[in-house]
DNA sequence: AAGTGGTCCAACCGCTCCCAC
DNA sequence: AGTGGGAGCGGTTGGACCACT
């Protein structure tokens, strides 16, 4: 059987996005929501694949999103999940809030890959020079540790946190569920926990999202390691 | 200054999954 | 249970940008 075509291509446009397109976009969703993919193009006014109206906001166009250089801490993160998880960039994706699946497949395929397995591929200068240029910048935008201890913390292995306290990240291991058994799909409790949402709020509001505060940020990065572990055992206890 | 090669990242493609009927 | 449509996912590509020669 032939496979139906997404969209009906002809006259359809392809390509970059336009500011005006972007806002266009944005304002639609904003006003009436995502319901229905393939009808938004046509009802906003867009000559775009509802394909990829859905991919511009949700890799570019949504709020919640963190522009920038990845953090030490994040990159550690990535490689991590990427042992654990595989190349399950949306589920890696979903423990990193503010990032996006398809951010964190580039980023993996232009270094961290390198750097995960670093007998597979040297460094070539332009990666090391890149990779220097990060540092530095991070070095100078990030503050300092509240203490040694902490920064310890922050930067442990995934396998290191399993042996700490329990309490100290104060995760409700027994709230996380999996939506329709699916590994990797976070229930909305993650999110209220992890985004440090108000869990007396009857919906999540991604667009109110703002990245915890520095001194949050050990508490958060522990949960996701934890998190990822949990994954980990729900998935040898379906094998 | 021009040419070349490497890197990065936005966007597309095609496949699979999920769900309604 | 089978089928079709929509959404989501991962792989891949193309072009802009940058550093080096």
């Amino acid at each position: 059987m032939v496979r139906a075509p997404c969209c009906e291509k002809v006259g359809l446009k392809k390509g970059p996005w336009s500011p005006e397109e972007d806002q266009i976009l944005v304002d639609y969703i904003k006003r009436n929501g995502h319901g229905n993919w393939r009808a938004l193009p046509k009802l906003a006014g867009l000559l775009r694949c509802g394909k990829s109206c859905r991919l511009r906001w949700t890799n570019y166009l949504r709020p919640d999103i963190k522009r920038g250089n990845f953090t030490k801490e994040e990159e550690d993160a990535i490689i991590s999940l990427h042992a654990k998880l595989g190349n399950r960039w949306s589920a890696i994706a979903a423990s990193l809030p503010g990032r996006t699946d398809n951010e964190i497949k580039n980023i993996w395929h232009t270094y961290l890959k390198k750097r995960a397995n670093p007998e597979e591929e040297e460094e070539t200068p332009a990666s090391k020079k890149k990779k220097q240029q990060r540092d530095d910048a991070e070095s100078k935008l990030k503050p300092e540790p509240v203490s040694s201890d902490s920064s310890s913390v922050v930067s442990a292995s995934y396998s290191d946190l399993s042996s700490l306290d329990n309490d100290s990240g104060n995760v409700a291991r027994e709230e996380m569920s999996f939506s329709s058994g699916k590994i990797g799909t976070f229930d909305e409790r993650f999110w209220f926990e992890s985004l440090w949402v108000d869990d007396s709020a009857e919906s999540v509001d991604l667009t109110s999202f703002e990245a915890p505060p520095a001194a949050e940020e050990k508490g958060f990065w522990l949960k996701v390691f934890r998190e990822a572990e949990d994954l980990e055992n729900l998935t040898q206890e379906r094998d």
